[in-house]
Parts: structure tokens; C-alpha cells; sequence
DNA sequence: GCTTGGCACTCAGCGCGTGCGAGTGCCAGC
DNA sequence: GCTGGCACTCGCACGCGCTGAGTGCCAAGC
């Protein structure tokens, strides 16, 4: 077990490293001059040897200073580092940014590039996910004889829509009926819940009408289904700049993920519950990842997360800084949610 | 007026400096190597300094090779270059790859992918504008007694809804009265046609009823015109780390740029009509592009473009290929979409 | 048994001088 | 007007030595 002091010297390296963009390693002597360790630079050296044996620093090269490993950020972020809250104009300068949104892309959009702002790092945010929410109206248009347009409005203000063509022309009063008798079933119910709802649909229709609504029926599911593939947004990528000097190298993996929609769900998926999860360097299972650190939380409408937002940025982030700003966020958006 | 062998030594020079990623100038020298060129170096050495004389190439630093201007690749594009077609094996790629699309999204996502593959640079795609749409079908759904949904669905198969509260309650009646009468005089139309079309429409109904169609019908208007605010979607991002070996200072203000739809959609804007469009460097009006070229075009579903396509990357470009590879791509994605 | 000051050692980064090579401009001759 | 020759220019890579921050170890002190 490491002592008090050594989490003490543990906690100045990471926060020293990170508050210099420089790429400089942190050595004992500058240590000891910008925090009150009440030691000499000898005995921080004996430490920083012994947080070296343990794997939580590192030497860059020999006779340099040393940089905390990711098992030391993980360390500090577990132990040694809080959340920072936000401070109230930051909150309130939060509010007033989302207040302004005036439908869903414009929330997601506005929460994107609020928290790119805010962390000056890369912002990704999940769309409220179809599986958690309820249907609001399912809609149906008929455009011709047997062409049939399902529209699909969910409570958090997301629309999909379908172009059916059903396998025999379908009056206008039978789609009538199938709309009523649709939405007297699903609506305000969970998608979860749609299939059972709707199963013996097709027997209350005339015979010439049932492969239609069957047809109509297995196409809502297929969305209900489909669709549950998130979609997400990203902003701040012009932030990959600030990443390390050497650059290519780093930001190139880091575009390609970001591009790949399907690495940074999982990436979402994976970062356990709705409770703030922060996966460091090699913790993150996809490989262009291995350099940076993701900062990830749910949000939801109401108790429950629908979905998650969050950052990544470099392993050598403000880690209390950038959960403060996250959790902020997360919470304003739910609010914003909740509201309409 | 420039002698045939200069203009041939220019477009040596670009095909040279284009061919290779080193930050090498060309010599003269070099030139008469690969290219059969017929004279000998000394000669082209003369030309050379001819085509600086007249700003069309230029030196990095003094007793290096040259480097084409911005000029120099206007002149190439415009008079010595052509468009290089797609081989019949890339055509069969392009139009499978689209083949596959399902829906609106897809197709957009697809283009964006598929053009990022083949230009190997940063590709931007608009969706389809409103503007130039007509009006496939307008929706109207009771949520409550007081409040109205409104979709919009267009023949490109783009879905817009809009929340309305009523001044007063609207019965179902006089709801279906109005979608009835509404689609019976757009339908069909072209967006840009609306509003005379109706303008009178609040007199069909009661007193009691017209501020609600009146609400209705300014909500519908809105959302033609805002919503012509366009959307676009860009991917290929990686394909910056390939642009300079002096990186952050170029790169950085080119993915803020593609942050910033309001530039992008400016720059598209911008390219004149339907046609294929090159901006190079500076004459891009956005200054951080001023390092970037813009080849662009329009597509359509038929002899009209409804939006833009295009790529950004170094001026220093393959331009032949990235301009066949942009027109035929958007002549892909006109057909796909005049299918669905 | 920690802590501390001292000391020898290491090594990345920097500035500087050198040589190389690609490229240029100019000129006289064909 | 083209060509070969020639002197000149410089960016770049390489090698060198210096400097300074930082380390590890050790013997003395609390």
C-alpha cells in the first residue's frame, strides 16, 4: 500500500503534467517548488522510484523526469481526484445555451458543441435511444394505391419514417381504421412492449386487407428494431490539434474512430451503466483509441438514462475539470428533455 | 501568351509535384527525366523562369525547384488538364456501393463514405435542398385538443415535423378538413409555390377555426423557408493527416471550417451553378480553406441539380481524378435518387 | 528507519560548422 | 532558339560539444 505522501506526490506529478501543454516530463526539484509537499526534493525522489516500481509513473527516457502512467491517472481519478463542479456562471451560461433549442437536432447539435467548448475536446453525443423511449403517434399516409408512408414519432421528439409497398391495394378507410386501432395500442407504450401490443392486429381486418397490415406491421417492428441503432453526433474535432506534438501518428486512429460510428457506440455501450465512467488509454478496447482517454455519463428525460454524451481527449486531460463540465452537461440536457 | 512546350513544362511541374507526398520541389532536371519533353534542361530552366515571370509557379526558397501557384493550378485545371473518367470497374464499385442504400440518410451517408474512399480526402455532401423539392405529402395529427403536429414529407423523401400549439382547440373534424384541403393544393408543388397557394385558405373555415388554420399555415411556411437552411454531412476526415508535413497550423483551420456548416454550405453555395467547380486556394472566400482546394458539383434526381456534392483537400491534388471521381459519383447518386 | 544534502552520471535538446546535392542563372557556341 | 558548361546558392543531414534538468546512490543526521 502506498503511503499518504506518495499519493500526495502521485497526485502533484499528474496534476503538474497536465496543466502544462509542454512536453515535458515533471522532475522531483520542480515538485517540491510549486507544491507544499514539506519535503526535499531527495525524498520525493525515493517516492517517485517507488510509485515507478509499483507501474504508476514513468520515465519517457532515462534521466528525465516522469509522466503518470494510465494506471496512475486511473489511479488519481479514482482516488485522489473529485469531480470539479461548475462554477454558477458556468452553469447558468449552460442553461442559457441549451434553453435556446427549438427541436431535438438542435439540442443534440447545441450540447455538442457546448461541451467541445467547455472541455476543449472532442464532444460525442448519443441521440435519445429509441429502445428507452415510448411511441408518441404512429402516422400513415397513403401516397398511392398500394404505396403506404409510415411516419413514427417517438416522446423525445425523434420521427423516423418508412415507405411501404403493400402487396394489394388498401383503401383509404381500412388505413383509417388501421391508424386508429394502431395507435390506441402503442401509443405512449415502451417500444419493448410494441410487438406483443400488435400481434393479432391482422385478425380484426377483412381477409384481402390482412397481408397489407401485416406487411404495415412487420415494417413498424423492423424500424422499432433497426432503428435502435444510435445515431450520434460529434463536434470539437478541430481540438485534435491541441493533442500531442507528434501528430499524425496520434490524430489519425483518433479521426478514423471518431468516423466509425459503430467503435464509438460500442465505446458508449460499453462504459457500464448510466454513472459516470472514465476509461483510460489502454482500457479503451479499441485500439486508435490507446492514446486518449473517454469521459462518458447517461442522460435521460427523466430518473432513467436514455442515452450518453461524453469527450475524448488525450490521457493527459483535467479529469476533474472534464467530469465536472460532463456531468453538468448531462444534466441540462436531461432537464431540457424533460421539458418538452 | 504562353509558347505549347511552356504550357507543357507547367503541366510536367504539376503532374510531378502532384505525384509524390515528399515536400520536394521540381527541377528541371527531373522534368526532363520522366517527361519526354524533347528539349534539354537548360531549356526548360528558361521556361521555368518564363512561367514564375508570369506568377505561375514559384520558388519555396531561392535555389530550390518549383512549386505551382495557385495560378498555375487554375491554369492547369482550366486549359491543360481534362476530367479523368472513372474506369468501368470503378463505376460498377460506385453504383453497387449506392445500390445498397435504404433510405435518405443512407444514401448521403453512402455518398459521403464512398467519395472520401475514392478522392482519399475530406468529402461534403448537402442533402438534398427543400428549396428546389416539391411537396409530397403534408401531415397534420391531433396530440391534444390544443396542439397539432405537422410533417412535412417531400419527393426526396425528407421528413420535417414541427410541434404547433393552437390559440384554440381544434376538433378532428375540422383537422381532416384542413390536411384534406392542404394536400389537395400542394401536393405536388414546388415549395417555392406555397405560400399563394394557401394564402386564402384560413376563409373556408369558421370563425372560430381561422386562427388555428392560420397557425398552422405560418407554421408550414416557416418550415419551408427555414429548413432551407441545408443540412450536409462531411466524412473522409482522416484523409487530413495526409495533407502537409506541417501540420497543425494547416489542419486546424480546416476542421474548424468543417465544423462550421454555415462556411460550408456558403463555399457550396458559392460554386456558381449545377456544373463542375474548382475553387483553389485563395480563391476560396473562407481564409482558412486558403491552403485547400474545392471541387464541387451539383446532382439531381433529374435534369436539375437539388444539391451539391463535393471534396476539400490540398491544392496540391490530383485534380483530374478527384474531379472524375466527384462528377461521376454525383451522376450516381441523381440516378439513385430519381429511382427511389 | 526516514529524511536529507551531496555528488557523479545520464541524456535530450540546442547551436554550430561542414559537406553534399539538387537546383538555379548566365553565357558562349552551335 | 537550343544546348552544354560553369559558378553559385542554400536547404538539409550529420556530427560535435555544451548545458541543464533530472536521476540514483550514499553517508550523515534527526
Amino acid at each position: 500500500m502506498l503511503s499518504e505522501r506518495r499519493l500526495e506526490v502521485l497526485r502533484a506529478i499528474v496534476q503538474d503534467y497536465v496543466g502544462t501543454d509542454e512536453p515535458v516530463a515533471v522532475g522531483s526539484k520542480a515538485l517540491t517548488e510549486r507544491h507544499r509537499l514539506g519535503v526535499s526534493p531527495a525524498t520525493v525522489r525515493n517516492d517517485m522510484a517507488a510509485l515507478e516500481d509499483e507501474g504508476y509513473i514513468a520515465q519517457p527516457h532515462t534521466s528525465a523526469g516522469r509522466i503518470p502512467t494510465d494506471k496512475g491517472y486511473r489511479l488519481f481519478v479514482d482516488k485522489l481526484a473529485g469531480v470539479k463542479p461548475m462554477t454558477a456562471p458556468e452553469r447558468r451560461a449552460i442553461q442559457n445555451f441549451l434553453d435556446g433549442a427549438v427541436d431535438l437536432d438542435d439540442v443534440v447539435g447545441r450540447t455538442v458543441r457546448l461541451l467541445a467548448q467547455l472541455t476543449r475536446q472532442v464532444a460525442v453525443v448519443q441521440y435519445p435511444s429509441l429502445t428507452r423511449s415510448t411511441v408518441r403517434h404512429v402516422e400513415l399516409l397513403s401516397l398511392a394505391p398500394a404505396r403506404v408512408m409510415l411516419v413514427l414519432i417517438t416522446d423525445t421528439g425523434r420521427v423516423e419514417q418508412r415507405m411501404i409497398d403493400c402487396p394489394a391495394p388498401f383503401g383509404e378507410t381500412s388505413l383509417a381504421d388501421l391508424r386508429a386501432r394502431l395507435n390506441s395500442r402503442v401509443a405512449g407504450r415502451r417500444f419493448a412492449d410494441v410487438p406483443q401490443l400488435v400481434q393479432d392486429l391482422p385478425d380484426a381486418f377483412e381477409a384481402e386487407d390482412r397481408g397489407t397490415v401485416a406487411t404495415v406491421l412487420s415494417t413498424l417492428l423492423e424500424t422499432l428494431v433497426e432503428e435502435t441503432e444510435e445515431r450520434l453526433m460529434i463536434g470539437g474535432t478541430a481540438n485534435l490539434t491541441r493533442f500531442g506534438h507528434d501528430f499524425p501518428l496520434t490524430i489519425r486512429p483518433v479521426l478514423e474512430a471518431l468516423e466509425e460510428q459503430v467503435v464509438l457506440l460500442k465505446l458508449l455501450g460499453e462504459a457500464g451503466d448510466s454513472s459516470m465512467t472514465v476509461r483510460i488509454g489502454h482500457e479503451n478496447a479499441y485500439e486508435g483509441l490507446n492514446s486518449t482517454s473517454v469521459v462518458s455519463v447517461g442522460y435521460g428525460s427523466g430518473d432513467e438514462a436514455v442515452a450518453k454524451l461524453g469527450v475524448v481527449g488525450p490521457t493527459r486531460m483535467d479529469y476533474p475539470g472534464t467530469m465536472g463540465a460532463v456531468r453538468a452537461v448531462a444534466r441540462y440536457v436531461g432537464q431540457i428533455l424533460a421539458e418538452s
